[in-house]
RNA sequence: GCCUCGAUAGCUCAGCCCGGUAGAGCGAACGCCUCGUAAGCGUUAGGUCGCGGGAUCAAAUCCCGCUCGAGGCUCCA
């Protein structure tokens, strides 16, 4: 393993003066002494082994870091200190001089090789300006490596489309009616992500039962709670059956596969990504982080004509798995597990593809909107290539004109990735955070990649492109979504609470004295037998107590049984959505909340009907 | 990966600066009250103060190391 050393600083200045030769091979210099104002200081140690790429490497490394810093000024220091092994003094000068001439857009100097040298240093303040860096090569890093080297290629164009499909500059463009949607441009092009507090979701993940960390897990691993595990499998029935009724076909593909098998390879050479690795049996496993790779290796398989395109398949990964970095994994926000629904479709032909693309995006807005997210919860960002653009101006411009409101719109000069077009809604939370939820996307490069073959009309086989899309995004990101939504209607004074679909109990039935406690059952058995969600508070508190309970529960329905109720037809509803009580029968009831909650699936409660019988899972 | 903060009862936290008997609220168990739309009352149980070391007559408290966690940065095909 070779590591080369760098400790980086950005100073207000350095001076440094030759004092004499350390060795032989040192570089004829007038020893004269340097002063340098305003300059990131590199301090360098090559250790043994170190060769081009990882000089190549390091430098891009050292002008990336410095972009943030907004430092043009670069002083690369030979410092032996760094390393007890370091490489021989004739590469490691070659070396220097490597990285000295692939600093492109930075002013460079370079102090002495092999001289003794007396220097002071006045560092800056702030975070950034101190680092440290070990630059390895070696077979791994290298895929990584010619990766980032081509990223640093890809050249991004801001701007904001508005829905007469007119390109605005994102600078000038004024955003004083859309102020989400500047949030968004910030923080995706300007990449300005800062901020000093936990999102409130992750109290109210806890608070309402939901979920919570699991510190016997890997970070990012959840517990979900049956309330949490109810919400979930709504959410995923009901995405399920949208899909469908679209056309998706629902299949089930492993959770891990071969690194070493060539499609994997090849994608892992382009995309890099962080995933979870597991050895057995001297096979180099990893986790999937998409449907894509069972759902390509499916459809490999299948024998397809054009006919029987478009063909899309759906799945619901439970799970997909990211290794993201552990400072990045917040709530629900972010996650190492997740439960992603994922529909490719394979199309026959570009005109195909635009076609479905558009029903796609329909089914998307659908989805999101049925899940109980407003268009004004998201702003949609459009990335695409600039011949892509120049193609297919009417297709792009459609889609932000169904949205009604202006986009961010990244365009990339040439195509990096494997799409030429990509679009997805961004949930804006109450830091000002982005994240993605639903996405489509036009792959014109895994159907080879893949070997996915079709027939075409004059009998030759042909790739498909494919369509990438997740009308929800992960399941556990719209519950994250939802609840962001709720903090922010208390945070501005409303009540905050779930969709009535989605309410772990959706009616809570009070007896006024445990004497009524036979009548709260009758009427909950009722509810119940109509596939509404109902439950009893049977604890034997005082009346007050136990309402206040039910609203700290979110609860949107709650019904006390007194004397009063005991011997009449009508009983007393409270709504929370009001606070006002009302005089209903039962069946009216029903009749409510299955109108609020048509379309939508249902599934019976997942705890004890009666509270006492209840565990106490969060205070 | 980097930075910062944290770890005390089931939960949320106080105590730590300035060393000397382990605290509160919520929750739980038990009992009383039998109550009409956001907290009725009482009693009891419950703690290797994250782990290891150091200095001290004496450490939750001071010092060092470690572990785990959280938040942020970076990153996020």
């Amino acid at each position: 393993m070779q590591n080369m050393r760098i400790l980086q600083l950005h100073c207000d200045y350095i001076e440094f003066s030759p004092v004499k030769k350390e060795i032989k091979s040192a570089e004829e210099i007038d020893p004269k002494p340097q002063h340098l104002d305003e300059v990131v200081v590199a301090f360098v140690a090559v250790e043994d082994g170190d060769n081009s790429e990882v000089a190549k490497k390091a430098m891009f490394e050292i002008s990336e870091s410095m972009k943030k810093v907004g430092c043009k000024k670069l002083l690369l220091y030979p410092y032996a200190h760094l390393s007890s092994k370091l490489a021989s003094p004739s590469t490691a000068l070659s070396l220097l001089r490597e990285m000295e001439a692939k600093a492109d857009g930075l002013e460079v100097h370079r102090a002495p090789f092999g001289w003794t040298k007396s220097y002071k240093v006045q560092v800056k303040g702030h975070p950034l300006a101190e680092n440290s860096k070990t630059i390895t090569a070696g077979e791994e890093k290298e895929a990584t490596s010619e990766a980032l080297k081509a990223e640093s290629k890809i050249q991004s164009f801001w701007y904001i489309m508005t829905t007469d499909g007119k390109m605005h500059d994102v600078g000038s463009f004024n955003f004083a009616k859309h102020a989400n949607l500047e949030v968004l441009a910030k923080y995706e092009a300007a990449k300005k992500r800062s901020v000093d507090e936990p999102p409130p979701h992750v109290k109210l993940m806890k608070k309402l039962a939901i979920a919570d960390y699991e510190p016997a897990s890997d970070a990012g691993n959840m517990r979900f709670f049956p309330n949490g595990r109810l919400i979930k499998s709504l959410i995923e029935r009901y995405v399920t059956e949208k899909v469908v009724d679209y056309g998706g076909f629902e299949v089930e593909t492993p959770i891990m596969y071969d690194s070493h098998h060539p499609s994997m390879e090849s994608y892992f050479n382009r995309f890099p990504a962080r995933q979870y690795n597991v050895n057995s049996e001297g096979k180099h496993l990893f986790l999937r982080f998409a449907a894509c790779f069972g759902q390509f290796l499916m459809a490999k398989d299948f024998q397809m004509s054009y006919r029987n395109l478009p063909l899309r398949l759906y799945e619901l990964t439970r799970y997909s798995f990211r290794r993201e970095q552990s400072g990045e994994l917040v709530g629900l926000r972010r996650l190492r597990a997740f439960t992603m629904p994922d529909c490719h479709a394979m199309c026959k032909d570009m005109e195909q593809a635009k076609e479905e693309f558009r029903k796609r995006f329909d089914l998307s807005r659908e989805v999101i909107t049925g899940l109980g997210l407003d268009e004004s919860d998201f702003e949609m960002a459009i990335r695409f290539t600039e011949e892509f653009y120049n193609g297919n101006k009417p297709l792009i411009e459609e889609l932000v004109s169904k949205i009604g409101k202006p986009v961010l719109v990244e365009m990339w000069k040439e195509r990096f990735f494997y799409f030429v077009l990509k679009w997805e809604f961004n949930y804006i939370d109450n830091l000002g955070k982005a994240s993605a939820l639903s996405t489509d996307q036009i792959d014109v490069e895994n159907g080879k990649r893949y070997n996915i073959e079709f027939i075409d009309e004059s009998n030759r086989p042909q790739n498909p492109i494919i369509l990438h899309n997740s009308p929800s995004g992960a399941v556990e990101r719209v519950i994250y979504a939802l609840l962001e939504k709720a903090a922010k209607d208390q945070k501005e004074g409303r009540k905050p609470g779930l969709p009535l679909w989605l309410a772990p109990t959706q009616v809570r039935v009070i007896p006024v004295k445990p004497e009524f406690l036979a009548h709260c059952e009758k009427i909950a058995e009722k509810l119940t037998e109509s596939d509404v969600r109902a439950d009893i508070d049977d604890k034997n508190e005082s009346v007050g107590k136990s309402i206040r309970d039910a609203e700290t529960e979110w609860i949107r329905y709650i019904i006390v049984i007194g004397e009063k109720e005991a011997n009449a037809s009508k009983i007393s509803i409270r709504d929370r959505k009001t606070g006002g009580v009302r005089e209903l029968s039962v069946d009216e009831l029903i009749g409510e909340i299955k109108t609020e909650t048509k379309g939508k699936p249902f599934i019976k409660m997942n705890m004890s009907r009666y509270i006492s019988k209840r565990p106490q899972i969060m205070v």
